[in-house]
DNA sequence: TCTATCACCATTTTT
DNA sequence: TGGTGATAGA
C-alpha cells in the first residue's frame, strides 16, 4: 500500500482531519460509535507511511488487552503486514515489559511475578492478622483501595500525608509493610507495575533518554480513563516532546471510583503544547432518536468539553418505556418483548440486557430459563481467576520462587497433606522473627527440631515436593511441566474425589490449563515478545495469565441473549438493547447521588447505555423492587425525565399482564371445606392496591388459577409477600 | 480436617 | 434474598 491516500478513503472530513494531521499532539473527541478504533488504527498507518514512522517508533497504549488485540489486527489488515515488533499493548503490559527487561535497574529481583488484585487481598488479610490488627476497624477491602489508590497517585508510604491523624497512619504503616512483603517476595501488584515503571525511567536518565528518542509517537486510547499515574507516566516518557495522539471521550468516562481522572482529558489541550484537537461526532451506530435524546441527556452535565451526537441515518423508533409494577413484571415485560423480536427474525445475540448492578440480573436469568430463551451473562469468574486455577499456579510460581510466601501458603496443604493451621503459624512466626520467608523458616523448623514428628515429615515431604518438580521441569516443556505439577502435587485427584459436578468440572479446567499453555507456547505474548523455553516460557506464561485472565464465562449457546452490567457494556454496541431498573436508588445508585460529580458519572454512565443501542431502545423500571430480601417502593429516574418526552413513549399494560383477575361462581371443592366461597368475590387486577383484616393494605404482584381458588400475590407493607386464596382471604379493593 | 450453622452484608471492576 | 466468611463441633 504506497498510496498513502488510500488510508483515508471512505472516511468522513473530521476523521480524515485526525489520521492526517501532521505529526503533533492531537487529543481526538471521539463521541461513541464515531470510528473511534479505526481512526486510531488508520493514524498509525498514516504516520508510518506518511510521515515515515518506523514501526519500531510507534508506542500505543489501551486499558484492556481487547482493544490491544484488535488494534493489532486491524493494523495488520490493513498494512499487510506482521507488526509483532510494534508496541502495542495496555498500561500495564508495557510497563510490565519495562521492568522485566531492565529489572536491575528497577530494583527488583530477575523472577518477579505479578500478583492480581485477588491475591493482593489475601496477602493484606495475612498482613492483619500477623500484626494482630484490628480488621474491624482496617477492614481488609478498605486497606487494598488505600494503597491501589495511593499508588495510582504515585505516592509511596513515606509520601502520604497522615496529618497526625491516628487511621491514616495506620494505614500508611500497613502500606509500608505490604510493600515490604511484597518486596521480600518478589511481589509485583498491578499498581506497582506502573509505579515502579514510572521509577525506573525517572531515577535512570540515560534509560529515559532512550526511550524518548525510540518512540516518536505514543498513541494512547480512552484518554478519559487514565489515572494521575497514567498521566504521569505518559508525560515522563515524552518528556512532553514526543508527540502524542490520544483518543478519547469525557462524556463516557465511568471508571472515576477506580481512580481515573476526567480532568486529564480536560487538561491534556492546555498542558501538552501545541495540541491539535478533533471532534468526532457522526455516529454510525444508532438512530437519531436514540443519539438525540442521549445528547438531550447529557447535557444536563456541567462541565463537559462539549460535542453532540448526530447521524446521516434515519428517525428510527422511539424508546419505549416501560414501567412494570415490580421487577418480576419487568423482567417478564423485556422476556416477552425479547420473543416477540426474535419471532420478528431478530437474533438473540442482537439483544442485550443492561442493568446497574449485578444483583439485577437474577430475577431477569429466571425469566428467560423459564420461558426457555438461551443467554448468555458476562461477570463471571475468569478462567485465570478460578480456585484451581489459582492453586495450579501458584504450584508454579513456587517453582521459580520459593521465596514467594503468598503462594507457599496458599498450596502448603492443598491437597490436604497434613499440615495444619498450627504448624504453618509456627512457620509464619518463625519467619517474621528471623525476617526470612516461609520457605526458609520451613527448612529451619524441620531441621532443629522446633516441630513434632509428624508435621517435619509432612513439611519435608512438601518441600522435597517442590524441589523435585522443580528438578524434573529441566527438560521439560511449559505444558509439560504443568502437566506435571498437576498431577504429582495431587491436584487433579484432589479435585476428582470432590462430591457433585464441580470437582468434575475443575479436573477439565486443570487440563484445560495445560492446553492453554501448549498454545501459549506456539503463539507469542500480548506484546509480540517470544515466549521462550521451558522456566523462561513458565515466567513468561504466568505474566500472562496476570496480566490477561481471559475471557468471561463462555458462551453456553451460540445465538443467546446477552446480559451484563452497563459498565461493561462500554465499547459494545447491539441492534436491540434493553435497559433495566431505570429507578432512582438503582440508577442512578444511593451510593451515588449525594455528590454531584457522582451523580454525573451516574449520567454518563446511562448515556454509554443509551448510545450501545443500534436501533431500538427500551427502559424499563418497577414501582416495587425486591431489594436485599425486602420490598422497596421505586420511582422512575430522573434520567427519564431528562430525556425529552418527544423522543420516547410509554408502553401500556398489555396481554397476560394486564389482564384482571376476576372471580366468579364459588367451586365444589372449596364448599366441601364448609367455606363460604360467597357470590361476589371482588373483581381485582395486578397492581391494585388492596386491603387485608390481618395483614393491612398492600398491592396485588401476582396471581393464579382461577374462581376462588385463584390465588393472588400481595405485597404487604410491613408483612412482605403473601400469597392468599381469594375463596378465603377477605380482601377489599382499594 | 472437614462440615454445618450463623451472622453479616449488599454498586460498578479495564489491569 | 442469597452469598460469603468466620467459627464451633464431630
Amino acid at each position: 500500500m504506497d498510496d498513502v491516500t488510500a488510508i483515508l478513503d471512505q472516511m468522513n472530513p473530521a476523521q480524515r482531519e485526525a489520521v492526517s494531521a501532521p505529526q503533533g499532539n492531537m487529543l481526538v473527541l471521539a463521541g461513541a460509535g464515531s470510528g473511534k478504533t479505526r481512526v486510531l488504527v488508520h493514524r498509525i498507518a498514516w504516520l508510518m507511511q506518511a510521515e515515515r514512522l518506523s514501526p519500531y517508533a510507534v508506542l500505543a497504549v489501551t486499558f484492556t488487552n481487547k482493544a490491544a488485540r484488535e488494534m493489532r489486527t486491524r493494523l495488520e489488515a490493513l498494512l499487510g503486514i506482521s507488526l509483532r515488533h510494534v508496541w502495542v499493548g495496555t498500561f500495564h503490559s508495557i510497563a510490565h515489559r519495562l521492568l522485566r527487561t531492565h529489572w536491575q535497574d528497577a530494583r527488583l529481583p530477575q523472577h518477579f511475578q505479578i500478583i492480581d488484585s485477588d491475591d493482593q487481598l489475601r496477602l493484606i488479610k495475612r498482613l492483619l492478622k500477623d500484626y494482630n490488627i484490628d480488621d474491624e476497624r482496617y477492614p481488609p477491602r478498605q486497606v487494598q483501595s488505600f494503597i491501589s489508590g495511593c499508588k495510582e497517585e504515585g505516592l509511596r508510604p513515606h509520601q502520604v500525608d497522615a496529618h497526625g491523624d491516628a487511621y491514616l497512619s495506620q494505614m500508611v504503616e500497613l502500606y509500608e509493610r505490604y510493600q515490604l512483603t511484597c518486596e521480600r517476595g518478589g511481589l509485583v501488584d498491578f499498581g506497582e507495575l506502573l509505579l515502579r515503571s514510572l521509577e525506573l525511567l525517572r531515577d535512570n536518565p540515560a534509560l529515559l533518554a532512550h526511550y524518548q528518542e525510540r518512540f516518536g509517537h505514543v498513541l494512547v486510547d480512552e484518554f478519559q480513563d487514565t489515572n494521575t499515574l497514567q498521566y504521569a507516566w505518559l508525560k515522563l516518557l515524552t518528556g512532553m516532546r514526543t508527540p502524542m495522539t490520544v483518543v478519547g471521550d469525557d462524556d463516557q468516562s465511568i471508571y472515576g471510583w477506580r481512580g481515573a481522572r476526567i480532568e486529564n482529558i480536560r487538561r491534556f489541550e492546555n498542558e501538552f503544547p501545541d495540541t491539535k484537537l478533533v471532534r468526532l461526532e457522526q455516529n454510525y451506530r444508532s438512530t437519531s432518536v436514540i443519539l438525540d435524546a442521549a445528547n438531550a441527556l447529557i447535557r444536563y452535565n456541567a462541565e463537559r468539553m462539549g460535542k453532540e451526537l448526530w447521524t446521516a441515518g434515519d428517525h428510527g423508533e422511539l424508546i419505549s418505556v416501560y414501567g412494570g409494577f415490580n421487577d418480576l413484571d419487568e423482567a417478564r415485560y423485556i422476556v416477552d418483548t425479547i420473543r416477540e423480536r426474535v419471532g420478528e427474525g431478530i437474533n438473540r445475540r442482537e439483544i442485550a440486557i443492561l442493568y446497574r448492578s449485578n444483583a439485577q440480573s437474577r430475577v431477569i436469568e429466571e425469566t428467560l430459563i423459564r420461558q426457555g430463551v438461551p443467554y448468555r451473562i458476562y461477570g463471571g469468574q475468569r478462567f485465570y481467576e478460578r480456585l484451581e486455577i489459582k492453586n495450579a499456579l501458584a504450584y508454579l510460581r513456587l517453582l521459580l520462587n520459593r521465596d514467594d510466601d503468598a503462594s507457599l501458603e496458599r498450596v502448603i496443604n492443598v491437597p490436604a497433606r497434613g499440615i495444619g493451621t498450627r504448624t504453618v503459624e509456627t512457620l509464619r512466626n518463625r519467619a517474621r522473627q528471623t525476617g526470612d520467608s516461609l520457605w526458609q523458616a520451613l527448612h529451619d523448623a524441620t531441621s532443629d527440631g522446633s516441630l513434632r514428628g509428624r508435621a517435619v515429615s509432612s513439611l519435608k515431604a512438601f518441600a522435597d515436593l517442590i524441589e523435585q518438580l522443580d528438578n524434573e521441569a529441566a527438560g521439560l516443556s511449559l505444558h509439560e511441566i504443568i502437566d506435571r505439577v498437576n498431577e504429582r502435587t495431587g491436584l487433579v485427584e484432589h479435585h476428582r474425589n470432590e462430591k457433585g459436578e464441580k470437582g468434575q468440572a475443575r479436573v477439565e479446567n486443570l487440563e484445560e490449563l495445560v492446553t492453554a499453555a501448549k498454545a501459549f507456547t506456539q503463539g507469542e505474548t500480548l506484546d509480540g515478545v517470544e515466549a521462550g523455553e521451558g522456566m523462561a516460557a513458565l515466567e513468561a506464561f504466568l505474566a500472562e495469565a496476570a496480566l490477561n485472565a481471559g475471557e468471561h464465562e463462555a458462551d453456553e449457546f451460540e445465538d443467546c441473549v446477552q446480559l451484563m452490567t452497563l459498565h461493561s457494556a462500554k465499547g459494545l454496541e447491539f441492534p436491540v438493547v434493553f435497559m433495566a431498573g431505570v429507578e432512582e436508588g438503582l440508577f442512578p445508585h444511593k451510593m451515588s447521588m449525594e455528590e454531584p460529580g457522582r451523580l454525573e458519572e451516574e449520567r454518563r454512565l446511562c448515556y454509554v447505555g443509551m448510545t450501545r443501542a443500534m436501533k431500538k431502545l427500551y427502559f424499563t423500571h418497577a414501582e416495587l423492587r425486591r431489594l436485599h430480601g425486602k420490598e422497596t417502593f421505586q420511582r422512575p429516574s430522573r434520567f427519564l425525565r431528562e430525556v425529552p418526552e418527544g423522543f420516547m413513549e410509554e408502553v401500556r399494560l398489555r396481554g397476560q399482564v394486564s389482564r384482571p383477575v376476576t372471580t366468579s361462581r364459588p367451586s365444589p371443592g372449596l364448599q366441601q371445606n364448609g367455606v363460604e366461597g360467597g357470590a361476589d368475590l371482588p373483581s381485582l387486577s395486578l397492581g391494585q392496591r388492596v386491603s387485608h383484616p390481618v395483614f393491612g393494605e398492600g398491592v396485588i404482584l401476582n396471581a393464579e388459577g382461577e374462581g376462588e381458588r385463584a390465588r393472588v400475590q400481595v405485597s404487604f407493607e410491613g408483612e412482605g409477600d403473601k400469597w392468599l386464596v381469594l375463596g378465603f382471604a377477605k380482601l377489599t379493593p382499594l
